[in-house]
DNA sequence: TGTACATCAGTGAACGCGCGTTCACTGATGTAC
DNA sequence: TGTACATCAGTGAACGCGCGTTCACTGATGTAC
């Protein structure tokens, strides 16, 4: 069949879009090409038209869900007056919790992507610095060196305390690691402000 | 052939070792029977003469692996007097970083593992709990539940800054997460300390 | 306006490969007599 | 002490399976005349 102009566009962006998710929720290795095609309506070999291979793919859908994957709670932060302590508390929320794959790509995949060699690798890699900044800008702290420190520690506690509550399997206990993230998050921020 | 009494034995320990070792490196998925069961000099059939299935090695080893990891960690903190920020260092040490497998299993496969279910996921999940207490006996503080907390927090802190500095390519970006991380968890822990 | 041809996103069978797993077999040592 | 047999950790060929990838083909639409 011979399609419209920009319909080879939308299906890439279909792809790109669903291997993000997947990719969070499962795990890079764990979602297979057909599977993936399968979810977006169509079949294995189309997918060689839209990538050279899986692992572009995976460097092209990094790319995009790096960056796009906390676009909400970052939005959500930008819009209230006590900036940090909402990212704060989006960050740490229940819902970001138990929906890993609308979720921030750190998170989820770290681990697994520290792993990764090549062009996956300097992606991720390359990702850290802007979403560094992007929380240090959420800070009151004017010197920009000093809101990078900051934010680098505020990040891996956020991050830190949102692995641990989807390791577990007890709900109690999850909820608590969730409350005293947010409880450590906000004494750090105060401690911040008062060097 | 035939083996005198405790051969057996050694060869599974062997097998556990190298597994625990090799899953931290690697990843659980990216560690096959064949390739694991060479690394300690032996076929891919004979594995099944020490266990049922891949996933029973796979609980087995991180039954073993989540207690015993960072025991050299604990062991350090617990020789000194300034027991919390031995341990502080030692956990965000260089060293640390670079050996993920001679290090702390979290650190290594939490994400990984909060995808497991059955055995897996409830081995890693139960393993939680003393983990963080165990943290919780290297503070100052006296009360259990609230050294519960400040443990989780701290922990998260620790695991998350040595993930990120695993996960960059740049060696000053990974250097300077390690300080802001050491820096933060003192600063937590002083903080407690005033509550 | 009607006809002939070119395009190319998507199809689905087939490829080699490595995975976890099975199983008939090996052969040095322990045990029975 | 010597002989015959049992044991069983480990061997390696073979299994089905799903993976990433290739490729000849399809057929609705765009383009040329």
């Amino acid at each position: 069949m011979r399609y419209g102009s920009g319909h080879k566009e939308e299906t890439r962006r279909k792809i790109l879009d669903i291997a993000g998710r997947r990719f969070r929720d499962e795990g890079i290795e764990a979602v297979g090409v057909a599977s993936l095609m399968a979810d977006a309506g169509l079949t294995h070999g189309g997918f060689y038209a839209h990538f050279k291979s899986k692992d572009e793919l995976v460097a092209t859908a990094l790319d995009q869900s790096m960056c796009e994957s906390s676009d909400r709670i970052f939005d959500l932060a930008e819009q209230t007056s006590d900036k940090i302590g909402t990212f704060i508390r989006a960050y740490l929320s229940p819902t970001h919790r138990d929906t890993p794959g609308k979720g921030c790509t750190f998170s989820a995949l770290t681990p697994e992507l520290a792993r990764q060699d090549g062009s996956v690798r300097a992606t991720a890699s390359e990702a850290l610095p802007p979403y560094l900044d992007r929380i240090g800008r959420l800070l009151p702290t004017t010197d920009p060196a000093s809101a990078r420190r900051q934010a680098t520690a505020l990040f891996s506690l956020l991050m830190g305390s949102l692995q641990l509550a989807r390791l577990t399997e007890d709900p109690a206990l999850s909820d608590s690691i969730l409350e005293s993230g947010i409880k450590a998050a906000l004494n750090l921020v105060s401690v911040f402000e008062g060097v």
